[in-house]
Formats: C-alpha cells, structure tokens, sequence
DNA sequence: CGTTATGA
DNA sequence: TCATAACGG
C-alpha cells in the first residue's frame, strides 16, 4: 500500500496499555481496509448483514476501539478527503489490480479452490457506504473523526506535529515523510496473526517509530528519507524496480541530489518534484475539533443489530463493555477532552 | 480481526 | 484454567 521503510526506521515494541492516555490519530482508511480484507471466513467471504451489505469493518471497529477505550487510549479517526491528482495513476493501477483478483476470486470459489481467501484479500475494496457506515457507528460510539482535506496520514502527522495528537497510528510510514514526529504500527491489528504458508500465530506488538531517531539512525535529513521513499514507491508512483529501502538509503547518501542518483539509475521518476512537495506541504487543516463523548447505546444496538444483522446479545455485550470503559476513562482527571 | 464454544 | 476450533454477519 504506502511507502515500506521496514528494517530502515528503527521501531520499539511496546505493549498496548503502555499507550493508555494517548491520543492516536488513526489512518481510517489504513484501518478500514485491514478489517474488510482480514475479518473474512476462510473460504474468503466477508462478514454481510441479511441485505449482503459487507460489515466485517463494523465488526473490526466495535471490538477494537472498545478495547482501546478500555485500556484508556484515545483514537481520533482521520479519513481521507478528496485524493490529490498525483495519486491518481496509483489509483487507476490498483483499481486494475482488484478486477484483476476479483475475477481470480470467482473463478476461485467456482472450482472450491483453497486460494480463493487470498484472491478475495487482494479484491478488498472500500466504497462510500463501508465509509459512510463507519463514520456512523463511529459517531454513535462517541469517537471523534475528521475528514482530511486531502490524505488521512498528511492530516494525522501535521496533528502529532502540532501536538493535537501523539502517535500517527498506520501500518505503513508515509507519516514519517509527511513529517509525523512519532507513529505507531499494528495499534488495530495487535493480537495474533498467523504466520502465511504456516499454520501457527505469533503475537503481533505495536511498534513506535520516531522521525528523529530514523533520521539520526541513518544519518539523514527527512528530505532524504523522502527521497528514499520515493525510490522505493510511494502512494504517488511505483518506486524504481529492484530498489528497495536498503538500496535506496545508500544511493541517497552517495550522491549530493537526485538528479546524480537518476544519472546513476539512468532513468528518472516522474513527476519527483511534485511528489517531494506534496510530502513536505501537503493540504491539511486545523479546522477541527476533537472530543471523546458517551457511547449511545440505543442507537449501536439500532444500527447494528436492525440494520445490520448483528446479534443483540453480542452488541449488548461490547456496548456494556464500552460505556463502562468511557465512564472509568472519564473518571480519570488527568485525561483530557474526554467529554 | 475478536469473541465464543468446547473439551482436556 | 487454558489452548484451540469455529463462529460472527
């Protein structure tokens, strides 16, 4: 998906209730796709209500955000706005992609082919109504969320920048060039995860990554860890074959600019100038307002179980469970904005 | 994914 | 009580 700086940008692992009292400004998108393309039965269908409206995001958000309200962390969601011309090739691209798996997931289930999970993985798509019903039950569970203007993680990192938020929490590292001083990875994911091909699960922690120390680590500035994100492939263009972070990292320490790198490459990125601007000054706004607020219970119980085919016992469940959680946060003086 | 059922 | 399988929607 975004830029992949693994193994460059050094990570700590903590354990989840060590972010009890932070402010996470979540990549909703990021999170969204990670629940439609994992919460699936093993033969590759996701969870649908009675009117074949997919909810395994539903599903995701009401369990997950519960367990973070519980453990006193503070998620505010961040949703993309209206995507920037740049990345529009990517997305055509990645349009393509999903038909292309779509169609290998049909003929999949056709045949009762065990492959047919991954096909319907890489077919994972989000469309207005997946947005719109998560901006609903956020709502109803009193989690703030605000649309960016232009890209969710550009939005989330300029709020950790200016101190609306702590983490930028994504799985992948364009906050990092977008400038976030610190993120978090696997914050909606943490749990178990089973190892591919293997049928074991490992435990999966949530790892912070801060800007200042990558960039001292690798003894770069961030316009060269930009560069190197861009080598590797960015939301905004492919990355140059067989150049991976390692590659890249040493290719930006070695010459002066980019234009000595393209010379060694013998061949250019287009539009680079673009894409190092949008990542040093994207649009973003700090036309918002966050505030944690009680849960309504009423109306998750409406929405997910009339409208979506949940059941009342396990909605009333997780309902309890947060409400209590919102109160015993709220308890807590030294947490602010709750409320 | 996270919860719930099962059974040693 | 804990590990693992199966279910959820």
């Amino acid at each position: 998906m975004g830029v992949d700086l693994t193994d460059l940008a050094p990570k700590h692992e903590i354990e989840l209730k060590e972010l009890s009292g932070k402010i996470i400004a979540i990549d909703a998108f990021n999170t969204l796709y990670q629940f439609l393309s994992i919460i699936r039965q093993p033969d590759g269908t996701p969870l649908v209500d009675e009117k074949g409206q997919v909810t395994s995001h539903l599903s995701g958000i009401i369990y997950r955000v519960t367990n973070l309200i519980e453990l006193g962390i503070k998620p505010v969601f961040v949703f993309d706005g209206k995507p920037p011309l740049l990345k529009a090739e990517t997305i055509k691209a990645r349009a393509e992609v999903r038909e292309a798996a779509r169609q290998m997931y049909e003929a999949a289930v056709e045949e009762g082919s065990a492959e047919a999970y991954k096909y319907a993985q890489a077919a994972t798509s989000i469309n207005a109504q997946i947005i719109e019903d998560s901006k609903t039950l956020l709502g109803y569970m009193g989690i703030p969320f605000i649309v960016a203007p232009s890209e969710g993680e550009a939005q989330a990192s300029c709020m950790v920048s200016k101190g609306a938020a702590d983490y930028v929490g994504s799985q992948d590292y364009d906050s990092l060039l977008f400038g976030a001083p610190r993120m978090v990875r696997n914050v909606t994911i943490t749990g178990r995860r089973k190892v591919p091909r293997r049928n074991i699960y490992v435990d999966v922690k949530p790892e912070i990554v801060e800007l200042k120390e990558t960039l001292e680590t690798l003894d770069i500035t961030r316009e060269q860890l930009i560069d190197i994100g861009i080598l590797v492939g960015t939301d905004f263009n492919p990355g140059i074959y067989k150049v991976g972070p390692k590659t890249a990292l040493k290719l930006v320490k070695k010459h002066k600019n980019m234009q000595e790198v393209f010379g060694e490459l013998e061949q250019t990125i287009e539009n680079y100038e673009e894409i190092k601007e949008f990542f040093l000054h994207p649009p973003v706004t700090d036309d918002y307002h966050i505030a944690w607020g009680r849960p309504e219970p009423a109306k998750i119980k409406h929405f997910l179980c009339d409208e979506h085919s949940f059941s009342q016992d396990r909605v009333e469940k997780v309902v309890e469970r947060l409400e209590k959680a919102v109160v015993e946060t709220g308890k807590q003086k030294t947490l602010s904005a709750w409320f």
